[in-house]
RNA sequence: GGGCCGUUAGCUCAGUCGGUAGAGCAGUUCGCUUUUAACGAAUUGGUCCUGCGUUCGAGUCGCAGACGGCCCA
């Protein structure tokens, strides 16, 4: 449990073991090759019969770290484990030269070794390289955790995550996943014409979402530095500047508490594109979560956690404005009543009433009552502008914007909207953005006028979207923390 | 920030009413040439998270703290 350095018995026994191999020289050769990889083996040979292996004499070269042994007398089975799988070696004292039988029975679970030899089928039909050389590739100093359970406590397995994933198949399936996820957004988005950038990670002015800064300080230049809570406005910079259509998946960083959605740092898919508004990016994120599931799951119609989802059906659209009602019984127009709305904040126990607007109040009645329980795919439209500092205002109520948020399983997944290229109204919301945080919003943004700027020079009509990668995977996953999809979570450190 | 729960051997876990600290796996030794979490025999291994307190005596009870998990804000 406790970082004990001070090396315990089974530590000096595999140390020993090392110095044997040192002093024979052989302590961390780099030099051996293999030839092929467990799950391949697997795949190609599924279908092999005993005799058909026997007669094409395969002759494999397989490394791997030793994951299981069975070692009798004279003869010995062990698994090794490599990056797709694990694959079962047998090692006979007659096939090796003279003493090396003896050198690998002290060989320990954890070492990392080569094996070369043929392929058979065991009597009782497991697929097994019959070693006729092997070698200790990287002597393993520290013992695993339990063969069988693997390593269980939570804590240790997010502190020292290559012992998760060594000893933890379903946890390795989910960052094999979350690789495959990636990877399908972006060939998806380039796919569709979209220009992958890079923006940077260090703001000197604060914007493009609602959230608490990190501060960092550069030295050089003598000056205190955001790590960025959002790249939008650089983003539409870029658009300003002719690349109509880019997208971004990279780690913004947000200064609030941790829990199973939160970690301060997470990855981020922005993207925009010249020409769109945000009907049309709901129709975008339609067709990508249905090209997603397919390529990465093998179906649109999933199951997870006990709900099904069908990805190939349009979501749901609602108003948040509706959706509050229907949770309340109220109509609708009620809503727009600041006694009413003050009532029922009241009865919900919001924070500091009194100083929020209308449109504030709804908002955060919203994620009050209604939010955990959008399981299906739904988007929410009609968002109060006051809650919307960069969205374009909506051409038909004058108090609310062209966005939407899109929730699954209770998570919001996704938020977009037409953005807002007139000048003048940007600059009219960054005061009011101001003005709020001297109010005392830490979560404001601030004044960027070298944004304002770039919009006077024209913003093409445009839409965007914001995508957290880390809940999608979640939710493509199962994964019940985010924790549990991040490979380095925050945690405070041990002493 | 608040509530609840957890922390015992390298790992996974027991530990009764407060009375000498236990098992399985791993390790060590022996046996075993087709095993499957191999098997059989023997055996080593402890800062019971930390500190303070209560007590003749604390893994166990109390207080404070650390770290983690879940829930709430």
């Amino acid at each position: 449990m406790t970082e004990n350095l001070s090396e315990n018995d089974l530590i000096l026994q595999r140390r020993a073991k090392l110095d044997a191999l040192r002093k024979k020289g052989i302590a961390y050769p780099n030099t051996f090759r293999r030839d092929s990889l467990s799950g391949d083996l697997r795949n190609q040979y599924k279908e092999a019969s005993k005799e058909e292996l026997e007669e094409k004499s395969i002759q494999v070269t397989v490394a791997g770290r030793i994951m299981l042994q069975r070692i009798m007398g004279k003869a010995s089975f062990i698994t090794i484990q490599d990056m797709e799988g694990q694959i079962q070696a047998y090692i006979r004292s007659n096939d090796l030269p003279e003493g090396q039988y003896e050198d690998f029975k002290t060989w320990d679970l954890g070492d990392i070794i080569g094996v070369s030899g043929q392929l058979f089928l065991t009597k009782t039909g497991e697929l097994t390289v019959h070693a006729d050389s092997i070698e200790m590739l990287t002597k393993s100093l520290r013992p695993l955790p339990e063969k069988h359970s693997g390593l269980v406590d939570t804590e240790q397995r997010y502190r020292k995550r290559y012992l998760d994933l060594i000893t933890n198949p379903d946890s390795l399936d989910i960052f094999k996943k979350r690789s495959q996820i990636v990877s399908s957004i972006r060939d998806f988005f380039i796919k569709n014409n979209y220009l992958e950038v890079e923006t940077p990670m260090m703001h000197s002015v604060l914007g493009g979402a609602a959230a608490k800064p990190f501060t960092t300080h550069h030295n050089a230049l003598d000056m205190d530095l955001y790590l960025r809570i959002a790249p939008e406005l650089y983003l539409k910079r870029l658009v300003v500047g002719g690349l109509e259509k880019v997208f971004e998946i990279n780690r913004n960083f947000r200064n609030e508490g941790l829990s199973t959605k939160h970690n301060p740092e997470f990855t981020m898919l922005e993207y925009y594109s010249a020409y769109a508004d945000f009907n049309d990016q709901m129709a975008f994120i339609e067709d990508l979560f249905k090209a997603l599931t397919e390529q990465v799951l093998g179906s649109s119609k999933i199951d997870q956690n006990g709900v099904s989802y069908d990805f190939s059906q349009p979501f749901k659209k609602i108003s948040l404005k509706d959706a509050v009602s229907e949770k309340l019984s109220v109509d609708s127009s009620s809503l727009e009543e600041r006694n009413f709305l003050l009532e029922i904040g009241k009865k919900y126990k919001l924070d500091n009433l009194d100083n929020l607007s209308d449109g504030k109040i709804l908002f955060e009645l919203f994620e009050e009552l209604v939010e955990d329980d959008l399981i299906q795919p739904t988007f929410i439209t009609g968002y109060p502008k006051d809650v919307s500092p960069l969205s374009r205002s909506s051409d038909v109520n004058i108090l609310e914007v062209d966005r939407f948020e899109l929730f699954i399983g209770g998570k919001e997944i996704a938020n977009g909207f037409s953005e807002l290229n007139d000048p003048d109204d940007q600059a009219e919301r960054f005061r009011m953005q101001v003005d709020q945080k001297t109010a005392g919003d830490e979560e404001a943004m601030e004044y960027d006028s070298d944004y304002i700027e770039a919009l006077e020079y024209g913003l093409p009509p445009c839409a965007g979207v914001g995508i957290g990668i880390d809940r999608l995977v979640m939710l493509l996953t199962g994964a019940q923390s985010i924790r549990d999809v991040l490979l380095f979570p925050q945690m405070k450190p041990k002493n």
